[in-house]
DNA sequence: GCGGACTGCTTACCT
DNA sequence: ACAGGTAAGCAGTCCGCG
């Protein structure tokens, strides 16, 4: 990633230039004296508030010298807050009096919800806490005016958008001004997605080439490092109170990107004395003191320019801090800063994993589940294939080589959780960082809405227009005017058509690409445009609600997400699969491409969602009628084509065997009427369809088998029926014609009853008969009902063993008064097997019944057995 | 006092 | 703290029943 193609700097008064001296060469070359690259390009990482120099302070990575350089806003830019304007004589003198009062000035803007200039008073403080920062509002500047606009946006962001800041962007620093680096994409690369967009809008194509701006450009390696500490417990499996930090830290590990591997071990008295050498490969270094031994980690977190952990914000930083506190570090000699909820660091910046493993967007999206949960563990076994060391023993009792892999091996697996897949979680940091313009640390502790609310606030600021208050955008839009299906729900959704129940053959599925997305470009869906203030535009009507759409103005979220949307379609994903590109470009195309999805797969639910500073039900409930009318009316184009439609959910329809011209002409009539792309998903040599709904099989030509809703693939399947109902699925892979059918369901009768048996017989091992359910909330918060995780948990509980919200609970279905015992506590013998039966009964006959099996008659090969057995019980 | 019909709660899934 | 729609199992309740 060092080499890059050709940078133009960007500078005002000049003509550009080709930058030169990028490419790390010799070091002694490209080095100064003080260890600064010459003509160093940074990238911006990071932009904070600085309360002592009262300014805007951004970090820059330099990636030659892997150093990072702090600038300081030199542009004299302030905080401020908007009000009415004028201000009555009274309210101007309260805010004048405020110690945080800086000056007024008269300013105009655009007011998108009136859809005309306004003047404001803006209100210019000396620091961001004066404007909203303390816990009163009396005591605030905002709350000293009537009405204000734009004063809850933390400075930094503020400072971002004023300045048309590009995180995640190369930048040069010139006579200490900060001077955006352009990257001079191919000429061709211009010219072939130019001819993509030549039926749009100018307005539209700039959007779509500032966007290929950001995202084109060469991104940088970072050095970094892993760190993970451990800490004494008196207690055995008791965790350490981080902000007390009372015990000691006895160990810590750090795993780098240059390939050092360091363990700091405490010596301690009651253990004995370090035998043999160190593990190849491992620098080991034991200290007397844990003072030192901490010094010695901060000084290594201040060599780095990004420190990488997993719970760093809620743990290891935090407990490192107090600890060092608690040791009467001096405050000025601790390279952390914590808060209430983060941790982070002078020098560089911490990128907290499990933050941005947790996040549901990433989890869903980025990495379509493949994690279970967001342990460590887990996440890195999921990921990487390798997980934590298992503990024989608790970490206080364990002699130094042991605690020296444990935690070392901690450290790795989370440096290796940035590294895995080419560089894939830094990558994908850097991009939602370059589309959302937050700071990569903000990018991997905040949610998706977030995400896009920034995007959203920094392009009113480009466009100079007055971010909307969100109580007034309510109130002016009103609410919902569609019921919903589902109890409680504000407004309706999408349509899913009754399957045909059977097997079918030679079944294609033809989707919307991005349905909600293009829907929102198409129908001009933004905030702003949906019941516009204007009459003429009240003619037209979204179907299937009372809300209509603008047609003077071009609608802001319409703009941004369409031409994210089409960059991802037309351009990223395809360009991600293109062979005859360079395997970095196609990695860095597949994580801009992946970037892209997870917003845009979020772009239509944060209108519909209250904690979005933009949220406007009828943008959410317009998005979703458009949707449920285009697929209604696809449905009937295909059926007066005489295409068969056997399935839909959505933006999607299973049609049976048709003909290349019907799909064709459907297709086209889509783009024509609906103007969206309508187009072959994914062909089917047969699908098997229930009369339930997300509930099907499809089998691919290559017996690859998509399995969609069944209960045998539900997380809290027990093992042993989830690995009978695949090698049931399995056999239905190999089944190529109808004729096939009456063959599989012989074979399938034979696992069907072989797994039955050996349920019988006991032969099951505990864990595989464990049912394993989430935990959503702490024990104490089931208060309607005790569902059956929770009683399994209870008796963990009353056991000794803590269980908390978010864990997931195996337990096994028993004959006691609970009906289940945990999976610690239980043994095979307790199994309850008539539930077990009826259970697999319920899972399996999901397949089975619609080739024809019933499960009873399966067992009714040994009906003597079975009615023995019933007996017994 | 017990069982079936019903509703509501909870989880996991689909798009 | 993106959305709504669907399935499933169990908990709890109501009602009928000499």
């Amino acid at each position: 990633m060092k080499s890059l193609e050709s940078f133009i700097f960007l500078d005002e008064t000049k003509d550009k230039e080709t930058l030169e001296g990028f490419e790390r060469k010799d070091e002694t070359d490209t080095f100064s004296k003080k260890g600064k690259t010459q003509n160093a390009v940074y990238y911006l990482i990071s932009a904070e508030y600085d309360g002592q120099r009262r300014a805007a302070r951004l970090k820059l990575y330099d990636p030659i010298s892997d150093k990072i350089e702090v600038w300081y806003d030199n542009t004299d830019h302030h905080p401020y807050c908007l009000a009415p304007w004028p201000l009555s004589d009274s309210d101007r003198k309260n805010v004048e009096k405020h110690s945080g009062f800086k000056n007024f000035e008269k300013v105009t803007k655009y007011d998108p919800l009136f859809d005309r200039e306004v003047d404001l008073t803006k209100i210019v403080a000396k620091d961001p806490r004066s404007i909203g920062g303390s816990s009163s509002e009396n005591e605030n500047i905002r709350g000293k005016v009537p009405k204000s606009w734009e004063a809850r946006i933390k400075y930094y962001n503020c400072y971002i958008y004023d300045r048309q800041i590009q995180m995640g962007m190369p930048y040069k620093l010139l006579n200490d001004h900060l001077i955006p680096v352009k990257y001079q994409s191919l000429e061709e690369d211009r010219q072939r997605l130019k001819a993509l967009v030549k039926k749009e809008d100018p307005e539209y194509k700039e959007y779509i080439f500032k966007w290929f701006q950001l995202l084109e450009s060469p991104i940088p390696g970072f050095r970094r490092v892993a760190l993970d500490i451990e800490v004494y417990s008196p207690v055995s499996n008791r965790v350490p109170d981080p902000n007390e930090a009372e015990e000691k830290v006895i160990a810590a590990s750090l795993v780098n990107s240059d390939g050092q591997k360091k363990v700091l071990i405490l010596k301690r008295e009651e253990l004995d004395e370090e035998q043999g050498p160190a593990p190849a490969g491992l620098d080991v270094v034991f200290y007397d003191q844990e003072e030192k031994m901490i010094r010695e980690i901060f000084k290594i977190l201040s060599e780095f320019p990004i420190v990488v952990t997993y719970n760093g914000d809620e743990f290891d930083l935090r407990y490192l801090y107090n600890r060092a506190k608690n040791l009467k570090i001096p405050q000025d000699q601790i390279p952390i800063h914590i808060t209430h909820r983060y941790s982070s660091l002078n020098y560089g910046i911490h990128i907290d994993l499990y933050r941005f493993f947790f996040n549901r967007s990433i989890w869903i999206y980025a990495f379509s589940k493949k994690y279970t949960n967001n342990t460590l563990d887990n996440v890195a076994q999921s990921l990487i294939g390798k997980g934590k060391i298992e503990l024989t023993a608790p970490i206080s009792e364990l002699d130094y080589s042991e605690l020296i892999k444990y935690t070392i091996r901690d450290a790795e697996i989370t440096f290796q959780l940035t590294s895995f897949d080419d560089e894939l979680v830094m990558k994908l940091i850097l991009a939602l960082s370059r589309i959302s313009k937050l700071p990569l640390e903000d990018v991997t502790r905040q949610g998706v809405s977030r995400w896009i609310q920034n995007l959203m606030f920094a392009e009113h600021r480009r466009l100079n227009w007055l971010i909307p208050r969100s109580e007034d955008l309510s109130e002016l839009k009103g609410t919902s005017s569609t019921e919903s299906v589902i109890d409680g729900k504000k407004y309706r959704g999408a349509i899913v058509v009754d399957p045909k129940p059977g097997t079918h053959f030679n079944i294609s599925v033809l989707d919307f690409a991005s349905l909600y997305p293009s829907i929102i470009k198409q129908w001009n869906l933004s905030y702003e445009t949906v019941r516009c203030p204007h009459d003429e535009c009240k003619k037209q009507t979204i179907p299937g609600t009372s809300h209509w759409v603008c047609k003077r103005n071009k609608g802001i979220s319409s703009l941004l997400i369409g031409s994210l949307r089409d960059l991802r379609v037309k351009w990223y994903k395809p360009r991600s699969k293109n062979t005859n590109l360079s395997s970095s470009k196609r990695s860095w195309y597949n994580v801009i491409q992946q970037s892209l999805k997870v917003i845009l797969n979020a772009s239509y639910g944060v209108f519909g969602s209250s904690v979005f500073s933009l949220y406007c039900l009828p943008v959410a409930e317009s998005t979703a009628a458009v949707g449920r009318y285009a697929i209604t009316k696809t449905i009937d184009k295909a059926n007066s084509l005489g295409i068969e439609v056997l399935y839909g959910d959505t933006d999607s329809i299973f049609i049976k065997s048709s003909t290349k011209q019907q799909i064709n002409e459907l297709s086209k009539w889509s783009a024509n009427s609906l103007g969206m792309e309508l187009e072959v998903d994914k062909v089917y040599r047969y699908v098997m369809f229930s009369l339930r709904k997300k509930n099907y099989l499809g089998v691919y030509s290559d017996g690859r088998v998509d399995v969609k809703g069944l209960t045998g693939k539900k997380r809290h399947t027990p093992p042993f029926l989830k690995k009978t109902f695949q090698e049931v699925v399995d056999t239905l892979g190999e089944v190529m014609s109808q004729d096939e059918v009456e063959s599989a369901k012989r074979k399938i009768k034979n696992i069907v009853y072989s797994s039955y048996i050996k349920l019988k017989k006991r032969e099951y091992l505990l864990e595989e008969l464990a049912f394993k359910i989430m935990m959503n909330k702490p024990i104490e918060h089931y208060r309607k009902t005790t569902p059956q995780h929770v009683k399994a948990a209870m008796q963990l509980k009353e056991a000794g063993n803590e269980v908390k919200s978010g864990e997931l609970i195996s337990f096994i279905k028993v004959n006691n008064s609970d009906g289940v015992k945990p999976l610690q506590l239980a043994s095979v013998e307790e199994a309850d097997l008539k539930k077990y039966v009826s259970y697999m009964k319920a899972t399996l006959e999901q397949i089975l019944n619609v080739i024809g099996i019933e499960f009873d008659e399966i067992l009714g090969l040994t009906k003597l057995e079975t009615f023995l057995w019933n007996d017994e019980q």
